[in-house]
DNA sequence: CCGCGTCTCCCCCTATTTGGGGATTGCGCC
DNA sequence: GGCGCAATCCCCAAATAGGGGGAGACGCGG
């Protein structure tokens, strides 16, 4: 593949814009997509702000977005981009491992998310991917993100009690837990009571975000 | 790095044991990691029964776990395994793209999810990732695993349904949202009415597992 | 300007849920 | 055998939730 200094770009180069607060890494990554044959740089902004009035009309089908902005934040600017009607690929470019941020960063549209120590070569590799329809991630990210999926282990509640919630997961009622187990509302009413102790609840909704939220079910 | 056929193995190759039906793709693979340096076979089983048997003697660091096995599924083997307290990684390795055994297997506890179609030298970079606290997925499969964080664009809700909502999610009562949204209980109740309708549901329990699912909040 | 949707508040009533008490059976474990 | 635990069933009282009606205020667009 060549990656001469005068890269001349077409119409099939994958258009991609910068939102970076750090000059030196915003014109760094500027003149590398230049630099890179197959790839062109749609746009480089140092905030959120002027990432938003501009992009729409860059055409970009991919967008780095850093998180740590000056004045609004990345994810934000995802999810407004999204607003917008925006539906190339986001790529989250971060320093921030914490976990709370990917989440967030995912829910309001991202389609990835890389470490800023990613290389160079990997960072490419990585908006590849994003348009050929994968989802790049680093690899302790990754793993975040599939440890949420996982089911607890250590329950607090029993075999019956696990049961009963999870009925109560599907929108059940007392009536209708008791007729799908077969047993009276009042077995259904004791193990529910002894749940709300367990899980310290004292109502059928909170019971079932606590149990969506601990994966019990 | 070598890759002689007469690898000698060490005590800091990555144990690795394989669990497919298929027992030309079996033998392939223990080839692969034996010849491999810096792998070694652990065990090669062509069922979930005889791995579950003889898996917690053999000290693997990785399962490689297909998903369509005679007997017990993949999926349901690594529930099993978890439940054994194994506590390696598990990738799965199937030719099944359907997103429900997707995250099936994720809930399960799997660490990784790969199809079949990967070659060879990307499967043993996949064991690597994972031991090395990643999570190794091909490119669709973590597209749909990042597309399941995503907040849902087109909402039947109005923004001060979506409110209450939220705040229901969180557990709250109606005089909780009332108190928390500075309203009357009586406007509470209103709200909770018409998102009842345009959910199609008749409970706040409902009401929250249709707000999780269809990422609403 | 007038309708439509949103948000606010109020009345009514019934059904469901919540929290407390207690009792019995069976099962495994020390 | 006795103990604890899980699971089943029962009674009661109060709080909450669900479903129906109506009504006023505000803003936005035809």
């Amino acid at each position: 593949m060549p990656t001469d200094r005068t890269a001349s770009h077409n119409a099939r180069d994958i258009r991609v814009a910068v939102v970076e607060d750090d000059e030196d890494i915003r014109t760094a990554v500027a003149f590398l997509l230049d630099d890179t044959s197959g790839f062109v740089c749609a746009g480089a902004f140092p905030d959120a702000e002027s990432a938003l009035e501009t992009l729409p009309s860059a055409n970009a089908d991919v967008v780095l977005m850093d998180i740590a902005l000056p004045g609004m934040s990345g994810v934000d600017a995802v999810s407004r981009l999204r607003a917008q009607g925006y539906e190339g690929e986001i790529i989250m470019v971060t320093v921030h491992k914490d976990s709370e941020l990917v989440f967030k960063s995912l829910c309001a549209g991202a389609s990835g998310y890389l470490l800023k120590e990613t290389r160079p070569a990997r960072l490419l590799d990585a908006i590849r991917d994003a348009v050929e329809g994968g989802a790049p991630m680093s690899g302790h990210i990754a793993r975040k993100i599939v440890q949420s999926f996982h089911r607890s282990t250590a329950s607090p509640l029993t075999g019956r009690e696990t049961e009963v919630l999870s009925k109560l997961c599907n929108g059940h009622s007392y009536k209708m837990v008791a007729d799908s187990l077969c047993i009276s509302e009042q077995t259904v009413h004791h193990h529910i009571k002894n749940i709300y102790r367990k899980l310290h609840v004292h109502s059928k909704s909170e019971a079932v975000v606590k149990a969506i939220q601990d994966k019990l079910v």
